[in-house]
DNA sequence: CCCAGGGCTTGACCTGGATCAATGCATGCC
DNA sequence: GGCATGCATTGATCCAGGTCAAGCCCTGGG
């Protein structure tokens, strides 16, 4: 397994004036051509670029007041949901390109903490200037619709309880697919979380992510090493995985 | 148990040219002062009054390119998943005033089923013409983004997998704090829905559910008779449920 | 160098809720 | 009326995965 990547890609592109980054949510709204360039251009100036925040601090927290949506630059951010009794939840890890904070809109307050799993850059938008800017840009308020929407059905994952296997089938998978839209090999990666978040997010033991790892080894379908994982039956997992990931994505 | 309402509310109100149902979503735009009176008008014309659905009818099936989003005017309707091994998962019930569809915008198709639980009557909006008028009403548009803000989270609920008796209780204490939002009592009300669909719903076989609300009716806590619930320790169940359901809502 | 601490794995045991099965009780249909 | 159907409840049994415990390996610090 030599020929993993064992370090996190180069550092993200910073986009210019004309461009955003490449991996960028608004990259659509960007590369159209009838868009006012005028509002264009102040899209671009109403992005912060922030980090790097280091594994394990904060970009937002629980409680706080709801100022700005964030996407991910590099690295990778968890949700942290506080569940009853001092447990917490895990509600998702975000890839390079993804979008967080969405959920604090309703009570304009964040609904969770958003923590760096390793080095992670990311951009800022104020949202009451967001807002505005979409009455100007209908792309851009589409395109927020549409993450919006997307977020609605991702817990629904979990909703029908399946088997451990299910899910970390779906899991890996998804990581798998979710990378390989980002230009990463979707075959062979590393997983930048430990086992216990792995554990916390799919509602399993850590000993049972374990187990399920060795099983799905022992049928051949994966190798793992630490963390790096290299799939070899993508086909099998997904029929474990059944109805519980997305259809194949042919994404934009 | 005698004070039980034991039939549906009567008919939601249907508005007229100057006002939006009274449980209308889109209320509080309605009653803002500074909103443009044409533009207002305009909102009012593009809702469509649909049904009666009976139950078990669909309003929109999974699949379907997505057209509209809905909002319950009078009765319950579900909205169901198809799960893995042809199982279904109802992801919520949704009371008058609660909109449905939203999940469909990023795919542009429905991802799920919509059945009336009962007797139900939507109102219906043209996605596209909606989506148009919000650049003009900014009001219709924050709307929009906390009503698919608020879709976010609620699958969150079960996502620390609680205990039968948690997801119970807070399943009760949420639909009576919905139903006392919308002018019902808090404390009396009857369940819309089979057991076999709250059991589904909270991930529980029917003999769980059974045996709960034995329990919880064993402490005292509750009464029940068929559907009719009446809740006799709200504190106490409120207690048991955690953090699972949101915060008692001061809505709007 | 040795040691401490954390992540990961493996084994042994236990339990909450699923599953299977039977019964009671409505409602609707012929 | 008599029967079928479907909902609800209760009892008996079973198992997937949680919990507890032990051991391994790696890294970093004194």
């Amino acid at each position: 397994m030599a020929e993993l990547r064992s370090k996190p890609p180069a550092p993200a592109d910073d986009g210019d004036a004309a461009n955003f980054c490449s991996t960028c949510v608004f990259g659509t709204v960007c590369a159209a051509h009838d868009v006012d360039k005028i509002a264009l251009s102040e899209l671009h100036f109403l992005v912060e670029h922030i980090g790097p925040f280091r594994a394990g601090s904060h970009i937002f927290r629980t409680g706080e007041p709801f100022k700005a949506i964030y996407a991910v630059r590099s690295g990778v951010v968890k949700t942290v949901y506080a569940g009853s009794a001092g447990r917490e939840y895990i509600a998702g890890f975000h890839l390079p390109g993804e979008v967080i904070g969405l959920a604090a809109i309703h009570e304009q307050r964040f609904p969770c903490d958003a923590i760096a799993v390793d080095t992670a850059y990311l951009c800022r938008f104020e949202f009451r200037t967001l807002a505005t800017l979409t009455t100007r840009l209908p792309q851009v308020q589409a395109e927020l619709f549409r993450l919006l929407s997307k977020d609605i059905g991702s817990a629904t994952v979990l909703a029908g309880e399946p088997a451990a296997d299910e899910r970390l089938a779906a899991f890996l998978l998804g990581l798998s697919r979710r990378l390989a839209a980002r230009g990463f090999s979707a075959r062979v990666f590393r997983l930048p979380m430990v086992r216990r978040d792995i554990a916390n997010h799919l509602n399993l033991a850590p000993e049972t992510v374990s187990r399920v790892l060795r099983r799905l080894h022992d049928q051949g379908w994966i190798r793992v090493l630490d963390r790096q994982i290299e799939l070899l039956r993508p086909d099998e997992l997904a029929r474990l995985a059944g109805a519980l990931l997305p259809v194949p994505q042919v994404r934009r």
